[in-house]
Parts: C-alpha cells; structure tokens; sequence
RNA sequence: GGCCCCAUCGUCUAACGGUUAGGACACCACUCUUUCAAGGUGGGAACAGGGGUUCGACUCCCCUUGGGGCUACCA
C-alpha cells in the first residue's frame, strides 16, 4: 500500500468557509494520520467569479489554522490543455460525442419539461447524428459541445463514511464535458486533475454526492481507477438549513477577527462531524491526528454552534500564557484606540483571561482597566443597579468615602481587602453588597477580578474619579 | 417532478443486539470563596412514527413522515 494523497480543492470565489475548512482539515488530519501527502488545488476554472484576493484568503486560512500543505498550491486553470485532451481521448474513443445544440435550445426543452412538472433529461439526439452530417455542420463551423457517452449501467462506490452508494447510469445525463469555446467543465477538470495528481482519497462535502457517479463514469471512460470516496457531511445554521450569511459568520476570517484562536477553531471544527468515540472533547493537534479516522465520521449534517466554539476558546485562552497573548491583545487595542502607555499588560491579561472567551473579549477588558471612556454598563450590571436602587448609590459613597481616606501607600490588595471588610462590617452589610457596587462602577461589569486587586490595577486616582463620576452619572 | 443522502436531549455527540440510553455546550438550582469568574454537586431534556427479524432492538431489514443535496456550455 502506497502512502495515500489527498487534496483540498477550493474554488477561489470566495472567501474560506467554516465548511471548506472542515473539509481541509479532515484531509490534513488523515494525511497526516496515514503519512500521507496532502495536496492544494485551486479550481479557478471559473474565470468570472475566481480572485486572487480570494485565492489569498483562502491560502491565510489554511495557514492561521495550521493546515500546511505538501503540494501546490497547484491551479486548476493551468491545466486546461491536459483537461481538453482528456476529453478528446474520450471522444477519439467514442466515449464521448460532438453536441451541436444551442444553449438556447436546451434552456427552452429545459423550460417545456419544467412546465409539465417532468424531469428534463437531454434527447441525445447529436449522439445520433450520421457521420456525414457531424462533418458538414463541422465544415460550416458550427460551434459544439463535448458530451460523455452516459453508460446505461449501475455507477457505485463504497463510499468511506456513507457505505455503497449507488446510481443508475439511465438516471443521469450525456453531461457536458468541454464547453463550445473548449475549456472543460468542472467534473471533467477534477477527474483529470485527479488522475493527474494520483488522488488515492477523495474527501469533500456531501453535496458532491451526486457528482461522483458521473465522475466515475469519467474514471471508466478513461480507463483509470477512480479514488476511495468520503462524503463529509454539510455545516448547517441553527436553523437547520446551510450556513449563510444571515447565520452571522461562515468565514473563518471572521472568527479570526472575532479573537478565536486557531487551536480551539481546529479542535471544534475536527468534533463537527467526527467523533474520536468516548467522551473526549479537547484534543490537542498531536492527538487529533493520532486519533483521526475515516469510520469516525458523521453522515449526519451537523449544526455549526457558535456558542461551544466560544465556550471551547475560552478553555484555550485559560492555558494560553499572557506572553502568548500579549501580541493579538495590543493588535486589538490599537484597532480599538487604546494607547497602553508603556503598561506591562501581561499581569492584566493574567486575570482577564480566565473570565473571557475570546481575544477581542480579553482586549475588552484590559481596554476598559486602561481608559475610563471605555466603561459601558452592560445588562447585567444594569439590572443589578435598578435592582440596588438607592442602595446601590449608598453603598458606592461609603466605599468611596472610606477609600478615599486610605493614605497611597495603603493603596494595595491587603489593606484595600481590610479596608472594605470594615466598611460592610461597620455598617452591616454583606461585603458583595459593598464590592459589587464598586466593580460596576469601575468595570460597566458585574464580572471582575476581586474587587481589591482591580482596584489596583486601575489606580488609586483612576478608581476614585471612576467612583465619583459614576455617582454623578447616577 | 426525478435521482441520491440523512434521522439519539435545543445543539455537538457516545452506544457498533442485552446500559437506569453516557458525556459536552446551553439553561436552572445548590455549593465553595465574608467580593467576580472558574470550580464542585444536582436537575429538567433524546432513541421521528409504524411494521418486521430476533429470546432480546437506539443498533439489522422494509414502509411512512420529516430534513437536506443535486438536477447548467457554475464550481
């Protein structure tokens, strides 16, 4: 047994989708499970909607979730002379024939068949057509097609994760393999490209399902051997239905941007759809290849949850060390305006982290410790002040009193902790009712470190104007 | 319409003929910490329906229902 080669096959006509990366990512993982090779190919056959700018994306992609390719990337419209003369083997051979109708003919038998609520199936008639009569029209120039010879035989495959899948050739169509002005379409191209590349294992997504009898029928026409198939389920939103725009975000740029880190996105996007068995959830890269296999896939399409990612991120971010995300964590507070002003930032990012999900949430949080424009009461917080009422006002101005009656050099977590504790205990509170009040109005959160150690972090001057603006405010 | 694929908690999933159908996310309680989060404990929550096969079906077969994909001189 040859080590195995498989290919991720994106078409550059948009950006990296949380699908297309599913898909590279369970052909990465099984070459390198298998010590195989994984090869890149650009299919950007379609002139019209295919971009560099896209092909770019994609490429970053790939690389910011640490799927690194052996081969390529390799593109799919240099090929086009090997594809043409695939396809005029398979005529020369009679697998294939001339198709003199016009687009505009078939658009009309397309439409008549719609009309009566019937399946539109080509006539085959230019498979037909006399000899002499392909010759003349050929004579008078008239532009044509290239169509496989349909075999009226069964077209099946046992495929990796769905077991044999099987089609009837008299169900499917004399297809068009080479457009009029010669440049081949897309299944022709990937059979070619296939064969060409010594694909072993074809994974990609379900919806190619239908696409893989007429490519065997390519395979056979040609005289190779077709590849073992794996059909990968679909991505869906939470609404069941495919993954669109109106879901939120299906780019993994985006998530990039929304501070997902590549561990976490890679360990979420490798349990969609697989499973390793048990009850394992974080796995890191080393032994998500260990364990990967083909038999661990779903047949069943799974819904994207943006909610697990982020649950799953944070559990990255808490063993992530503040030296790690110091770089991402500037980057953002640059984006947001925020100067550190010289700040060591990792002991902030330190305690931070623990309570956040993602980057531009820990970013958040420092930004809001660095700059007081940035404290934003969230609902939370909101609901604890109108449930407080003139509490909470009362128990703000007794802290601010007290902690503005703290010498400096008292300005430290014991004797702040001290200080507040005989605060609540002089005047029988509870110390929640009197930490929690100070956290909101220095934070806009009900969510913080302990309340002495923000107190330091942001500063004795800081945090005293942040107390009495909020009272003003209030 | 035709062809094909799929079906376990709201979601991701475990189970590969014998389990009180397990775990995770989310949600709700309680608990720990004289403050937050995290943590800990507990709770509600699923085998789509109907027929077979079998001593025994979530597991195997068939049908129904419900989802999805494809049906281009797109990829």
């Amino acid at each position: 047994m040859t080590a195995p080669r498989v290919r991720f096959a994106p078409s550059p006509t948009g950006y990296l989708h949380v699908g297309g990366a599913r898909t590279a990512l369970f052909n990465w993982l099984f070459a390198r499970k298998t010590g195989g090779v994984f090869v890149l190919r650009i299919e950007d056959t379609d002139r019209e909607r295919s971009t560099d700018e896209h092909t770019r994306v994609i490429l970053e992609g790939l690389a910011w979730l640490g799927i690194t390719w052996d081969e390529g990337p390799y593109f799919q419209g240099a090929a086009v002379d090997r594809h043409r003369a695939d396809a005029e083997r398979l005529l020369a051979a009679g697998k294939a024939y001339r198709c003199f109708c016009t687009k505009e003919e078939l658009d009309a038998q397309r439409a008549e068949a719609e009309r009566h609520k019937s399946a539109f199936r080509y006539d085959r008639r230019c498979r037909r057509l006399p000899p002499d009569e392909v010759r003349a029209r050929l004579e008078r120039g008239v532009p044509f097609t290239l169509r496989l010879v349909m075999p009226d035989e069964e077209l099946a495959w046992d495929d990796a994760v769905h077991g044999r899948i099987s089609f009837q050739g008299r169900d499917l169509d004399d297809f068009v393999i080479l457009r009029s002005d010669g440049s081949p379409i897309y299944n022709m191209a990937v059979v070619s490209d296939d064969i060409a590349m010594r694909i072993t294992h074809v994974i990609r997504g379900d919806d190619h399902i239908s696409n893989t009898p007429k490519q065997i029928a390519i395979y056979r026409a040609l005289g190779a051997e077709p590849p073992v198939f794996a059909h990968v389920p679909m991505i869906n939103g939470p609404d069941g239905k495919k993954l669109s725009k109106r879901h939120g975000a299906t780019a993994v740029g985006e998530y990039q941007d929304k501070g997902i880190l590549p561990a976490a996105m890679r360990n979420f996007l490798a349990l969609l759809g697989w499973s390793p068995g048990g009850d394992r959830e974080i796995l890191s890269e080393r032994e998500l290849i260990e364990l990967f296999s083909l038999e661990g896939i779903q047949k069943k399409s799974a819904v994207f949850d943006v909610t697990k990612l982020e649950w799953m991120n944070g559990e990255y971010l808490k063993t992530l060390p503040a030296d790690e995300l110091l770089p991402p964590v500037l980057r953002q507070l640059e984006r947001m305006g925020v100067d550190p002003r010289g700040r060591d930032l990792r002991p902030i990012i330190d305690t931070v982290k623990a309570r956040s999900r993602t980057i531009l949430h820990v970013a958040d949080q420092v930004a809001v410790r660095l700059d007081a424009s940035r404290v934003r009461l969230d609902e939370k917080a909101d609901q604890l002040v109108r449930k407080m009422g003139d509490g909470f006002e009362a128990s703000l101005a007794l802290a601010a009193e007290a902690l503005a009656a703290l010498p400096p050099s008292a300005w430290a977590p014991e004797p702040l902790l001290a200080a507040l504790q005989e605060v609540a205990a002089r005047h029988g509170k509870k110390l929640g009712d009197v930490m929690q009040p100070i956290r909101v109005a220095l934070t806009g959160s009900t969510v913080s470190e302990p309340v002495n150690e923000l107190l330091v972090v942001v500063g004795r001057d800081e945090s005293l104007a942040r107390l009495g603006a909020f009272r003003r405010a209030a």
